[in-house]
This record gives structure tokens, sequence and C-alpha cells, in this order.
DNA sequence: GTGGCCGATCAATCATAGTC
DNA sequence: GGACTATGATTGATCGGCCA
């Protein structure tokens, strides 16, 4: 059977955890979005050009993220209240409320 | 079944947060990959993410390069050689298109032959 | 109605980075 | 020095929407 899973050099090798900044970015917007946190390509472009990541990294937290805070919601209770202080922008009534700040392509 | 009211009216450990909301609770319905008849018996071989072999996968993507869509014939023929349903032929397929589409994007530099180590 | 595709996401897993 | 955990990336498969 051999189980091959030798992913011959896969392009997940060398992996860098990412910048302070970035993270911090990153966890603002989940914890201050944490009943929907799902964000628009908009929103995931401005995400990662404040974070200096691509996008498809944006995307890749976000889903790990989701994924692992709903697998073990106690483990991110910390985590949650101290981004929580910071920004509070509850999002039930975000889709209504347009984008903050300036954008590239007017809204 | 409970809601689990999060705190509603119950005090949580924490002042702050820790509500459940819907995305918290979605679930995926099981991968129905099931192959009955194989095993004879259940025993549990359905279920879970198949896992193709290289062989397979260098198959797939050698029909790939030559056609990024698949006729219906030849997914059949496809499926039929590398032993896999026409649906996970299929979705191979996507799949992989949109791969293809994610690295053209940012990689700016989508094929090519690789470049000797890095 | 049926079936394929797309875009986004899920969920499990892989492989590495970081911690102790 | 090697578990053990945290974390970014990959990927088979699902979900909802769209269209011919």
């Amino acid at each position: 059977v051999m189980i091959l899973r030798s992913r011959f050099l896969d392009a997940r090798r060398k992996r860098r955890n990412f910048s302070k900044q970035a993270t911090e970015v990153l966890n603002e917007y989940f914890y201050s979005h944490l009943s929907n946190p799902y964000p628009s390509e908009e929103a995931k472009e401005e995400l990662a050009k404040k974070g200096g990541i691509t996008v498809s990294q944006v995307s890749n937290w976000f889903g790990n993220k989701r994924i692992r805070y709903k697998k073990n919601m106690g483990k991110f209770q910390e985590e949650a209240n101290i981004y929580a202080a910071k920004t509070a922008v509850d999002a039930t009534n975000v889709a209504a409320q347009g984008n903050r700040a300036n954008s590239p392509s007017t809204p | 079944e409970d809601k689990d009211p999060a705190c509603p009216s119950e005090p949580c450990p924490n002042a702050s947060a820790a509500r459940t909301f819907d995305w918290m609770k979605v679930k995926r319905n099981p991968p129905k990959t099931a192959k009955v008849s194989e095993y004879g018996l259940l025993g549990q071989p359905n279920t879970i993410r198949t896992n193709f072999t290289t062989k397979q996968l260098t198959e797939l993507e050698k029909e790939f390069h030559f056609n990024k869509y698949l006729t219906r014939a030849r997914r059949v023929e496809i499926a039929a050689t590398l032993e896999l349903n026409e649906t996970q032929v299929k979705i191979w397929f996507q799949n992989r298109r949109m791969k293809q589409k994610k690295r053209e994007k940012e990689g700016l530099a989508p094929p090519a032959v690789s470049r000797s180590a890095k």
C-alpha cells in the first residue's frame, strides 16, 4: 500500500508566521465581527493591505480561525475579551452600514 | 434539542461575549463518497475524504494539461481507468480550475517548469 | 426539472515554526 | 534534543446561486 503520503515538496513547506501587525489586524476584524466573520472580497483586500499579506492568506486565516474557534470556543475566550475591548462593531447591522474610512473603489 | 441560550439571562463566566452565533453551528454533511459493495460489508469504508494516489493525480494532471474541461465521455473514461466516481473526477477538475485561477491571480508566474531549487 | 460550473467555505490533514 | 502545541497552506468535498 505504500502510503505515499509524500506530498513531495508541497508549497506549504517553508511557512512563516504572520507579523504581529497582520495578526493584530485580522483578529481585530474577526472579533469585532464575531456574529458574522465573513469579510467581503473588498474587506479582505483591505485587511491584506493593512497586514502586508495576500488576499489568499487572509482567506486562509479566516477559514482556519472560524473552524478552530468553533471547535474550541473556550480556548479563545481570553483572546476574544482582549480584542472585544478594542473595537466593538456589532455586525448585526454592519451590512446596512457602509464601510469605514476611505476605500479605493467608491462604494 | 437545546439551543444553549448562551447567556440571555444567565451570566457568562466572563463579562463579555462568548455567544454562539449561527455560523458556529454550521455542520457540513459528511462526504457521500460511499462506495457500497466494494467491501461487501460496510465496516466504514464510506465517508471520509478520499485519498487520491500519486498515480491518479498524475493522470488527472496530465489530462488537465490537455483539457481544462471534460466531456461526459472523457469523464466516464477517466473515472473507469482511475477507478474513481464520475463525480470525483468532475469535482477534481473543478477544484483544479479554481486552483489554476488562484495561482494566476497571485503567482504571476503560473506555470512553468520547476525552477531548479529555489 | 436536470446537470455542470463557479465562488466561497468546510473539515481534515500536512508540515513547519515556536515553546518548554 | 525531542514531545507538544500553534498556525499557515493544501485539498477532496459541500453549499448556494446561476445559467443553458
